[in-house]
DNA sequence: TTGACATATGCCGATATGGGTATATATTGT
DNA sequence: ACAATATATACCCATATCGGCATATGTCAA
């Protein structure tokens, strides 16, 4: 097996940073913009940005709307919501990286799953 | 070329699930654990947990440190942290879309400009 | 020293990925 | 009907990835 595919899950899909830049083109655009302006925008051959688009598609960090013979992708930030969240459950290891780790992690533990308790050190 | 190697950017490094797990579980665990505390914990395999391990490390979301035959493993935020605030940029995208996408990004479609009649295909 | 334990690493195979190029599929204008 | 425009897809190639298994490396214990 390799790696799990790209269209399963938002965190897969922004995992290319050519994904994230359409994202942030988009974003920059007003939130929605055409195939034809992002690739004005992004300088990229548009067989590159379509293909990039459809990933971003099938999990729905965009949404498209045709217009006449072109198509208006727009942001979608719900899954981006999710990435928010799941990265804010670590926000206790980002603000006192050397103090009291473990205090906040027994919250977490009541969160996530039962840890195996191996009641060492705070190594040095 | 393929995919941008795993080991440049966080980005890459969560996007694979079991990776996040690996991250879970030693949150979970008190921020800190041993590779066999986590090797249990998961019930996968040792080198699988090694290598995604190794990722990790290289990313800079966990640092190690050396007990004995021990390594302990740490969750470093820092890294979730930019994450954090990239997904935090697109907030506006995700909090006036409660309704359906597809109604939604048709009203726009509307507002916008010369509205289409054929909503053949929307998102995908 | 020998052996058990803890962890990392190397090699292999199957597969998905991203880029390039050519082309198919609309849709609008003349 | 035909050309032009807008976008999506198909195909190919080079490569990185994950998982499994075997094994190397390092450390403690008797």
């Amino acid at each position: 097996m390799a790696r799990a595919a790209t269209t399963l899950d938002p965190f897969n899909a922004i995992a290319e940073p050519k994904r994230r830049l359409v994202l942030g083109a988009l974003a920059a655009g007003g939130g929605e913009l055409t195939v034809n302006a992002l690739t004005n925008t992004l300088g990229w051959p548009q067989p590159q940005v379509s293909k990039h688009l459809a990933v971003l598609r099938q999990v729905n960090l965009v949404s498209v709307t045709r217009r006449g013979r072109e198509r208006m992708y727009r942001v979608n930030g719900e899954p981006l919501r999710s990435i928010h969240y799941w990265t804010k459950a670590f926000e206790q290891f980002w603000e006192h990286q050397l103090g009291r780790i473990k205090d906040r992690a027994e919250a977490m533990a009541n969160h996530v799953q039962s840890p195996s308790k191996h009641p060492k050190e705070t190594t040095q």
